[in-house]
DNA sequence: CAAATTTCTTAAACTACTTCATTTTTAAAA
DNA sequence: TTTTAAAAATGAAGTAGTTTAAGAAATTTG
């Protein structure tokens, strides 16, 4: 079940069998029921989560009781309230199971472990961080340009996969519209197409 | 003018006299004149840029013309075009001097080689991504979560000095609104206090 | 310091998107 | 398999933020 994380790492950084060994023993595998949490705000997030197989939605509460869809994450994607875990400080996000899935855990103190004794771990880490910095960049620069039903069309173009697999009102709250309103612009799509 | 930025990385590892000179040699000092651009669409970004003294906007352009602030950066932050300098493709945004400023940029083949040669470097680095990756997470976060007064009332409790000395304009498109809304924000509040 | 250019302000008309309320469809539970 | 609950669709009314236009203030440049 972890040579399937083995494989991603590897994407980045050469392991010896040894090394895979090692990083294979700090992943853990835990089952998660659809509806069920793996970060709940006020609580440190102690894991980083790698998806082997299901949907993940991470979201916060606003003031006045609406959600907004922070991120998704479906097979071989990575969530986690990453302030929360980063720092170590209580989380303000909600993380949820869409379906029933399978993720790998690594620990905090065991993930600190693997960067501190070995070189490849760090430039692992260090590199999956950029990536997550470079296309957190590219979201908010769409979020500026374009429109609701811009982004829209985009996000269909660019991740068909998700938008099949997750709930409407969870897609509008991630794309900052009302499901609504995202109702409208998949209805007008199905109209001009016949 | 490099110990600044030594003392810098000094927050995050702690290095030696050797080490400092090392990467000190690395860091260039370049004097960069009010409306000069230090990274441009098309052009791959081959430097990060610490900027030493001065302020600086990292912008892109809209199809209709209208451009839409990504980042400010003053007296130690960074800026660059990260999905330029990352994968070293040609970048899609401009990054303009706001005042005459001086910067310290390293290469990105200089920064490879440090963090090959020394895991030290390897941890700066992939803590300063983690970091960067945490805040962007906040301000998506903030622009769903809130209203454009919100947003702007929450960015001048935040970062006062910002919007100090940064023009009215890219102020206002950083937080996605127009100069003329922002404007009307402002003398709503002055009114209201007086 | 005067002229030119850029930035900011104000107001009125407009629109992209929201809110609220109701109905239909789909999925979960019993 | 029926009941219950959750999610999606639809319409009508409302609003936060945009657009356009024109003048005032501030900054830059010669």
């Amino acid at each position: 079940m972890t040579e399937k994380i083995i494989e991603y790492i590897e994407q980045f950084v050469k392991l010896t069998d040894e090394e895979k060994k090692q990083v294979g023993s700090c992943f853990k595998e835990v089952k998660i029921k659809k509806r069920q949490f793996i970060v709940q705000p006020n609580f440190t997030t102690k894991h980083r989560n790698y998806v082997y197989k299901g949907a993940f939605r991470a979201y916060v509460v606003g003031d006045e009781g609406q959600d907004h869809t922070i991120n998704f994450a479906i097979d071989d994607w990575w969530i986690t309230d990453y302030n929360s875990y980063i720092f170590q400080q209580p989380a303000t996000m909600f993380v949820v199971a869409l379906e029933d899935s399978i993720i790998l855990q690594i620990d905090y103190e065991a993930e600190q472990e693997l960067k501190r004794q070995n070189h490849k771990f760090e430039t692992f880490f260090r590199i999956i961080a950029e990536r997550g910095l470079a296309f957190q960049q590219r979201r908010i620069i769409s979020n500026l340009i374009h429109t609701a039903e811009e982004r829209y069309e985009n996000y269909v173009l660019k991740y068909p996969q998700i938008v099949q697999r997750v709930p409407q009102y969870a897609l509008a709250s991630f794309l900052g519209m009302t499901t609504e309103f995202l109702s409208r612009i998949r209805n007008k799509r199905v109209a001009k197409k016949s």
